[in-house]
This record gives structure tokens, sequence and C-alpha cells, in this order.
DNA sequence: ACTTTTTCGTTGACTTGTCAACTAATTTGA
DNA sequence: TCAAATTAGTTGACAAGTCAACGAAAAAGT
């Protein structure tokens, strides 16, 4: 293995560490496992339920488009776990008055229950997620992935 | 809705915008969907693969839990896709002659040139997501993830 | 008014990811 | 030496994510 068709940012022993999307990508898996199983241990809720919850709020009342627009969830995904969550007694629904084809989503008295209950602990995970990172690191690490989120809608990568 | 209920870093204009974990997840999926367009439209080959081709390296053989190690792959999407980079040529497997239960892999002259062809642009992808990036940001960014990834190994989050 | 276009949400088909059971080979250790 | 435990990899079953087609309602254009 010549050091000009393999240079040292991918090199054999650790290929992949210093690549900054791969570990994005093991970071993010990771959290994604311990929230969830967080979630389902403490609250017995899937993660997707508690993204939904977050974005209608325990007050709120949003459409199916509107939790679509801060989750970015799929349509068809977030049709199907609203449908399960109606099932399950977290959310109401309730016809749009002036639009009939949208629903009025809230979060039912069991809902609320759930939330506020899961609310403060998700909080203290937060902080403690936090605890660690000194200031500079946390507002770089927001910056760079405002930066990140702007870069990875470009189609040609021309510097 | 009072504020005691549900305070600002879950307000109700941007519910998610400011805790990280949900930054970290929006912001990997864009690149997730970046990357696999663009080795599908200039390799022909899927993200999972790329990441393969990466643990295993140019010159390398390597065993089937060789690239589990770097890759963290499951093991039966591992098997699956090694399946269908065996059957497209784009890797060789031989049995290993000291442990007959793993098998050598290594990348054929097709997965080389494949791999040769893709390196240099997905390394240009990586330099143009960097490249708006100050030199902090790149360093705080990577010694955060480091803490992130440690922290999301936690099963209680006491500060 | 009425056709065309857009938006809303549902559904089906498909891909990818995850978990657990299983066989076979190897190591451990009585 | 031989049973038990570990490790390698495959496979099946299922959950989650993605994509595209669709019908119904509303908005826009004529």
């Amino acid at each position: 293995m010549t050091i000009a068709k393999y240079p040292s940012e991918f090199n054999d022993d650790a290929p992949l560490q210093d690549v900054l999307t791969w570990r994005l990508h093991i970071v993010h898996s990771k959290l994604n496992v311990q929230a969830a199983r967080f979630l389902e241990e403490n609250s017995g809720i899937p993660l997707a339920y508690w993204r939904i919850m977050l974005a209608i709020g325990p007050s709120g009342s949003t459409t199916h488009s509107g939790i679509r627009r801060t989750t970015m969830m799929d349509k068809g995904q977030l049709s199907r776990c609203l449908k399960g969550m109606v099932e399950d007694g977290l959310v109401a629904t309730r016809g749009d008055d002036t639009d009939q084809r949208q629903q009025r989503l809230s979060l039912t008295a069991k809902g609320r229950r759930i939330f506020g209950k899961t609310l403060p602990k998700m909080r203290q995970r937060q902080r403690f997620l936090m605890a660690g990172l000194s200031k500079t690191e946390t507002k770089s690490i927001f910056s760079a992935l405002e930066k990140l989120e702007l870069a990875a809608e470009a189609r040609v990568f021309s510097v």
C-alpha cells in the first residue's frame, strides 16, 4: 500500500475515525439508542412519539404538516405514528373548521401526563450530555452543525 | 401554557432547534442523504458499500468481524451487504488458513478501481464540508463528539 | 364558474436497520 | 480429553425509514 493511494486521513488503523461525517454517524447512532432505551424504560413510548409530542407541545394544537415542519419527518411515517398515538390515547384529533383536509392535533390528558413526566427527565439528559462540554465546545458545535447543515444541501463540492 | 411547564429551551416556535441531539439528528440525516445520492450518481454504489470499502481498504485484507470493529455495523446487515458486494464483483473472499470460521476479505480489481475513483471525490466532499469551519470549530466539534460518544453510553444521567 | 394546480394526509411497496435464533468452529478449563 | 463457553458468520422475523401513487379538499388562474 502506497501513501499516494491511501493517505493518512484514511489510514489502516483508524480509517474512519477522523472523518467528520463518520464520527457524526456513530455518535448520533449511540445517542439514538440511548434515548430510545431511556424513553422505553421510563415512559413506555418510542423515540418517534416523543419527538412528535415535543412538536405538538403540552398545550399546543398543531396540524399534521405543522409537525412535519418542525420535525422534518416523512409524511407517511408521521401519518402512521400519529395513528398509533391516537390508538394509544396520547393524541386527540378534531377536524379543522376552515380546512377540511387537515386535522387539529393535541395531546390528550394521558398524553400530557406522560409528556410532563418525561420532559424533565429528557432535560436532565440534555444537561448531562452537555455537562462535559466547555463553553467553547458548546458554542462551536452548534455553529459547526449549522454550517454543516447548509453544506449538506449542496450537490457539488467545490471548495 | 405556563413558562413553568414548558420553558424556553423548548419553546413553541422552535421547540427542537436548540436541543443538541435533535440538531445532530437533522444534520446527520441530511449528510447521509447527500452522501448516498452522490455515491449512487458517481460510483453506483450504496453508502453502506462505501463504508465497507473504506474499512477493507484498497490493499487490505480483513475479516467480517474486522470490518465490524471499525464500522460498528450490525452483524446481519454486514453479512448481507458483503454477499451483495461479492455478487457485484467488488469483494473477494478466501478462507482463513488458521480459523475455518472466518474468511479473509479483500477488494477485487473492480472494487479497487471503484474505490480509487471514489476516494478523491469523497475526500473533496469532506474538505468542502469542513471548509466553512474555523480552526476552533473543527477542533471543538471533534472533541465535543468524543465526549458525547462517551456520555451516550451512560444509562443514568447524573450530572 | 370552472378547469388546473397545489396542498393535505393516507396507503402500499420497498429498502434499510435491528434483534434474536441458529450452525459450525474454536477456545477454555475441569 | 471432553464438556462448556466463546466467537464467526448466516438467516429469519420484524421495526423503522423512504419513496411514490393516490383521492379529497382548497387555492390559483382563466
